[in-house]
DNA sequence: ACGAAAAATGCTGCATGCAGAATACAAAAG
DNA sequence: CTTTTGTATTCTGCATGCAGCATTTTTCGT
């Protein structure tokens, strides 16, 4: 087979300056999304010739991408023998749970003081999409909006480093995530938490949507912890 | 002048399987220091040649440690023009320091629930200590012991990602946190919240040690406010 | 003399080459 | 048959070479 370079190099499409993208960042976002849609398994060595070879380009940006990642927390490096996916244990997952749970509670609080009412429309209109894909049972799609509107609140506390270890947090669990959410009515319930979590926003209740952010998370643990 | 490699490579003592520590890791540890100690300004471009010329090193490992260090947020990758060490506003710092409380009031809670006799002990044999140095006007291993303790209080939490995300945060400060104590009143004050920290672990007060901790940084953001 | 175009310099980004460590394999001893 | 030791192979870690972009300097036109 010839190494065709399969990456998904950013479109030149849009306006704005044409920002010429370096292998070795478009290599970090490969190599993240390979190990969080199961292509690279947990404990799966990245060989750096083989892995290469593979995706068509040379070992130095592969190296330089792989140590993004390790200072991410996605692989280990471990001295002379290269980089394994890294392998997250049940109190692993727990513990960033509860860290994430923490830091949304943080960013409902904030979000709730600093929003504007244009920004708390907008996570509404994700959250009605969200909802129109739940009830197509639209999986893919749900999951997405999920995390966009997660990530939409947590914006909304103008909060750079908040958001920063949000993001981090919320990448290292998709992987995990997409597993959850087996049962129907657990699904339901997650979903219900959700139309509290923006009702809350929109009465600009930090105390309930800090609460409701909470309890969704933890619920969260509950809903993945038989996958584990 | 020659090109004396400066690095400082771990000390091959102690027991245990001989690590054999590779040039890059190396290289992150001296570059992180290096900025933290202000011997790289925020702005400073991170010329490879030069900077891997004066450290006796190649361009390779050079490019790997900054990839890693882009990734903690302690340096900002220009495409196509390298890497400058990044700089923090006021707000910046202002910000890390709301996460960092809400992480250590977590951590607080958290601690008191889990931590051993033995290991608060160990904290107040920590506190005892700094509060030695104190008392000698001795700023540099009081500001070292200060952190400590902060570390110690986090890791009793048995939470690794809180651990991570905290040391991320503070590494992140330490250059900010050189700065402040600025008057003697203030650094007194600092070290009474600290006696009150202790006391509130020891009696595994949680709701008193959340809220301590979260008083001692905020108040730390008064301290450097002016500062900055 | 001022501004614009063009050459020149320096730097980044990527590929490749080479030395040494780690592992796998094979042969020999118990 | 198991264990051990020596060898071969594979892979990592680092250095270096080269092409292309960015910036600076020079030169030319007005």
């Amino acid at each position: 087979m010839d190494e065709i370079s399969t990456l998904d190099r950013p479109a030149s499409s849009g306006p704005g300056p044409i920002r010429r993208t370096a292998l070795h960042d478009t290599l970090v976002n490969h190599l993240r999304d390979m190990i969080i849609e199961g292509h690279l398994e947990p404990g799966t060595r990245l060989h750096e010739g083989q892995l290469g070879e593979q995706l068509g380009v040379s070992r130095t940006p592969l190296r330089e991408a792989i140590k993004y990642l390790a200072s991410e927390g996605l692989v280990e490096l471990v001295p002379s023998r290269g980089a394994v996916v890294k392998r997250f244990s049940g109190k692993d997952v727990q513990d960033m749970l509860a860290v994430l749970r923490n830091l949304e509670e943080l960013a409902g609080k904030l979000a709730c003081q600093l929003a504007s009412d244009a920004e708390i429309a907008h996570v509404r209109a994700l959250h009605d999409e969200m909802v129109r894909r739940y009830k197509a049972a639209d999986r893919l799609q749900y999951y997405k909006l999920n995390q966009d509107i997660h990530t939409a609140i947590v914006r909304l506390a103008q909060n750079a480093t908040l958001a920063d270890m949000h993001q981090m947090l919320q990448t290292r669990l998709k992987r995990i995530r997409f597993i959850g959410h087996e049962g129907a009515e657990k699904w339901a319930a997650a979903v219900a938490e959700h139309e509290e979590m923006i009702s809350a926003l929109e009465a600009r209740d930090a105390a309930r949507l800090s609460d409701v952010l909470g309890r969704h998370l933890a619920n969260a643990w509950e809903r993945v912890r038989s996958a584990i």
